[in-house]
RNA sequence: AGCGGGGUGGGCUAGCCAGGUCUAUGCCGCAGGGCUCAUAACCCUGAGAUCGGUCGUUCAAAUCGACCCCCCGCUACCA
């Protein structure tokens, strides 16, 4: 059975480089990985790619401020973006960085190609420009009709810019969006229906003079392409697009993971841009919440922006994706606080998940001198019987949160499985029975927590694994393999070693 | 304002779409007990909510409908 691999796709949005990153960013990325990692472990031929905006204006201003150059002052906020990835074990096969030539050209290439299907036009735009900020400011924007920074009122001023046709693209883009899954969750489907079916699809504006930091429209170099264009590109100039070998390879994406805050960009102007230029169109976008941080919004100037390097001083990595993971509803907006990374941890990834792991081989190296007893007749009890069951269950349960990109709700079920083991040892009582059933079943139940727990704890699956004394790595057996009993009679495992420690 | 989501024991949360099995789930916390293999872990029991409010549909509503109150999100550049 040689069936061609399934290939899967997924991307993060890529960060702007304005500044350090925060517990956003490290969410967001944790999540794809999760993803990523998932798919893997389920045979699919994963490309995951995530990376830095770096051609936005304001990286000037931001830059100055810094005292540095703009190439210096990105060169060293996207270092830290990709450090983050590497200090979170994030399994991101790719980092592109939108300044570097690969991407710029296809940029070009992109917005040329949009140019050439007649779908832009020269026109004006006219708005409320500060000149301090070098942009315009939106009503919303200003503070009494000041720019709140400079205090200074913005002038109306109008300028040559080019406009693509986005109204072209309304009918065919509410098509792709009114079908179904294309926006998940369903909420954020809903919302951006609505936005298109009220204000319909206006030309937007994709070009921008007056500043001096962004990639030239390739035909007219005294204009720069509009960041978010630029932006949403990355996604196939990192594949190579037009003939890169990876492009043919994986793209259309199956998923592009986003914040809800630019939903609109890659449902609507993403998918315009794609069909103009005759790209066939991702499958998903994939709406996550935001992280709030003690019920408030994560804010740079309120200084309530957690800097994820700092947590690595005091919690394990394991310790921190397993809280974003478990705790931060995937759908939903979710609170981040130490006490309940710490309540979560504790509580849960050490007291159940844990401390059964331990129990168990330490069980079988005080009864059995580290090797797996050979069951009597476990098909015959009622308690081993269900706990079987359950092990075998598991994996299928998590496969239908996981395909729904529950990524929270799957973790419960492992947790939740995890308190059954424990309860099982309690009623059976091996210590005192001496059963060799329940230690057979239970070193089998850690094997199926190492599996499931892969993808969301890399490297705790990894030792828990070499624990057990397995050959090779999870990913060798494949997902389903977590629901067997693969682990037989006689088998040596390893002295256990605390894998979650208490924090 | 428009559109969307939500209000469940002290905190968080499941259930609601397909009404009865909900005398409402689970976790944290709290009170008591058990066990002692385990990282003072784990297991059991108990107290605690009439499911935002009112009205209605129905033999039957946390679950459906109407109205009201409150919270949150989206509405062109914040993951």
């Amino acid at each position: 059975m040689s069936l061609k691999q399934e290939k899967f796709y997924i991307t993060t949005a890529i960060d702007y480089v304005n500044a350090y990153p925060h517990l956003g960013h490290l969410y967001e990325k944790v999540c794809a990985d999760i993803i990523a990692r998932w798919n893997r472990l389920v045979g699919r031929d994963v490309y995951f790619l995530t990376g830095t905006d770096e051609n936005a204006a304001k990286n000037e201003r931001a830059a100055k401020e810094a005292g540095l150059e703009v190439k210096e002052f990105i060169d060293r906020n996207a270092k830290r973006f990709q450090e983050l990835c590497k200090a979170f074990h994030i399994s991101n096969d790719d980092f592109i960085r939108t300044t570097e030539d690969r991407h710029r050209k296809v940029s070009q290439l992109i917005f040329a190609k949009m140019f050439k299907n007649g779908d832009i036009y020269k026109s004006s735009y006219s708005g409320l420009y500060c000149y301090g900020c070098e942009e315009y400011k939106t009503e919303k924007d200003l503070v009494d009709g000041k720019c709140p920074e400079h205090g200074t009122e913005p002038e109306h001023i109008e300028e040559e810019c080019y406009f693509f046709k986005l109204s072209k693209y309304e009918k065919p883009v509410l098509e792709l969006i009114e079908r179904n899954r294309f926006i998940i969750p369903e909420k954020r489907k809903q919302e951006i229906l609505a936005r298109i079916k009220t204000e319909g699809l206006k030309d937007l504006a994709v070009s921008r003079s007056r500043i001096s930091w962004g990639v030239n429209v390739p035909f007219d170099p005294k204009h720069k392409i509009y960041v978010w264009v630029d932006a949403l590109v990355n996604y196939v100039s990192a594949l190579g697009y037009p003939d890169g070998e990876k492009y043919k390879k994986y793209w259309p994406a199956d998923v592009h993971l986003i914040g809800k805050g630019i939903n609109w960009f890659h449902s609507v102007i993403w998918p315009a841009i794609l069909l103009s230029c005759g790209i066939p169109l991702p499958k998903h976008i994939l709406v996550h919440g935001y992280i709030t941080i003690g019920g408030e919004k994560l804010s740079k100037s309120k200084g309530t922006a957690i800097d994820p390097f700092k947590l690595l001083e005091k919690y394990e990595v394991d310790a921190v994706r397993y809280f974003l993971a478990r705790d931060i509803p995937f759908f939903e907006d979710g609170d981040f606080t130490e006490k309940a990374l710490v309540e979560r941890v504790n509580g849960e990834l050490v007291g159940n998940i844990g401390n059964f792991i331990h129990r168990t081989l330490t069980l079988i190296w005080n009864l059995y001198a580290g090797e797996v007893p050979e069951p009597k007749n476990y098909e015959k009890d009622e308690e081993c019987i269900k706990l079987v069951e359950s092990i075998r269950k598991l994996p299928s349960i998590m496969r239908d949160r996981l395909e729904n990109y529950e990524i929270d709700r799957a973790l419960k079920e492992v947790a939740d499985f995890a308190i059954q083991c424990n309860r099982f040892l309690q009623v059976k009582e091996p210590w005192k029975t001496k059963d060799p059933d329940a230690l057979f079943i239970c070193v089998n139940a850690v094997r199926t927590l190492a599996i499931v727990l892969r993808p969301y704890l890399p490297s705790s699956s990894e030792k828990i694994w070499k624990m057990l004394n397995l050959e090779g790595l999870p990913e060798d057996y494949g997902w389903d393999s977590a629901g067997g009993l693969a682990i037989k009679p006689g088998h040596r495992v390893s002295r256990p070693e605390i894998v979650f420690r208490k924090i």
